[in-house]
DNA sequence: GCCATAAAGTGACCAAGGTCAAATTATCAA
DNA sequence: TTGATAATTTGACCTTGGTCACTTTATGGC
């Protein structure tokens, strides 16, 4: 019979990730090097890949914890009171993804039915990220208004697979994220009728 | 001064490329190795590098080019008859993206801004790309209709993805694809007003 | 306390993408 | 033809993510 994770696994997960977002804060996501993070966190390669199965799952969780410590944030301010408000919250995750084309990239690899399925934490920031962006597509509706001055090539395509993201996935969240199949008749439905 | 490149260089990219898609057709993009395609080719590892910069821009441009010739054909047939027809036409898009989670990875890092500077083949095959995706979603507007039984994890995820994807990308090409910042006003207002 | 068993962690080893100074080949002017 | 220069290719070497058989540590029943 199985035995549920211990005190000392976690706190082994808790160092790391503790580890690897130093390193992040230091060097940025490109420069975070899976070698520096079990050095500096005292432990050997192997656990890190046996808590979060790869490079990327470990990144999916620092960023998800990262979207999700906004979306905290942002959603105890509770509903914009502006366009301008719910401009400059929107910003906050445009700045974000635009940081780094990385963070893209790990965020739409593990959002969805998949990243749902890799880590119940993540899998609610997620859930929570979805329900936010329809909250701002609602408020939007009337407005239409966004930021201008989008600056590099980056920035720019962050933003517009950001959206296309959000557009889908908040689709997804009028059913289940976890199971975009029957998501996706309403999804296009909504989308393709006049 | 500089000179056009040479005849011998073009038939190296060319041999390359052969050789690449040969493997592909065997053992699948995920079994594609550098290594295989340069010793097949009769070329030095560093050749494929100053070629395509990296193993996923010798991808893009293979993908790419599969995608391109998918649309000859396709567009070819000229306006799709009946809901089924245009059906048909989408899934051979949707199975070609559900083959292997990485052909929908390059897809989505090579298209948009940054894939159309890359390489001029591809960036023309991206346009029409999504010239087809508009023609396909005007024809949709009256139906919303889509293939039932989509199998597994890995196809529902890279048709919801690539279907963002396609929406998103639509409204860039009312505009230009090279610049999408100024493809996202009209993108949100169009999508978000009632 | 002691043993059986499961959980957690280890680190040598491997795979495969990517680099770059040096060598080779092609081109052109004189 | 030949020397200078640019284009192209080379392959030894490096980096880094990832694997896995094995060791260590914790837990619970007796």
């Amino acid at each position: 019979m199985s035995r549920a994770p211990q005190k000392r696994r976690l706190e082994t997960r808790a160092k790391l990730l503790e580890v690897a977002g130093e390193i992040v804060s230091e060097q940025g996501y490109s420069g975070l090097r899976v070698e520096d993070v079990v050095a500096r966190a005292g432990v050997a390669k192997g656990t890190l890949f046996s808590h979060f199965g790869d490079k990327d799952g470990m990144l999916a969780v620092l960023i998800g914890t990262e979207v999700m410590g906004q979306l905290d944030q942002i959603q105890g301010l509770g509903m914009p009171e502006s366009i301008e408000d719910l401009t400059d919250r929107l910003n906050v995750h445009i700045d974000f993804v635009a940081q780094d084309r990385m963070i893209f990239d790990i965020l739409l690899r593990y959002s969805g039915a998949i990243g749902a399925q890799t880590d119940e934490v993540i899998a609610q920031s997620f859930i929570r990220r979805c329900e936010l962006g329809k909250i701002w597509l609602s408020q939007m509706q009337a407005a239409g208004l966004v930021r201008k001055g989008l600056e590099p090539e980056l920035l720019a395509e962050g933003l517009e697979a950001f959206l296309a993201h959000v557009l889908a996935i908040s689709f997804c969240m009028e059913h289940d994220l976890r199971d975009p199949k029957a998501a996706l008749k309403p999804f296009l439905q909504a989308w393709l009728s006049p």
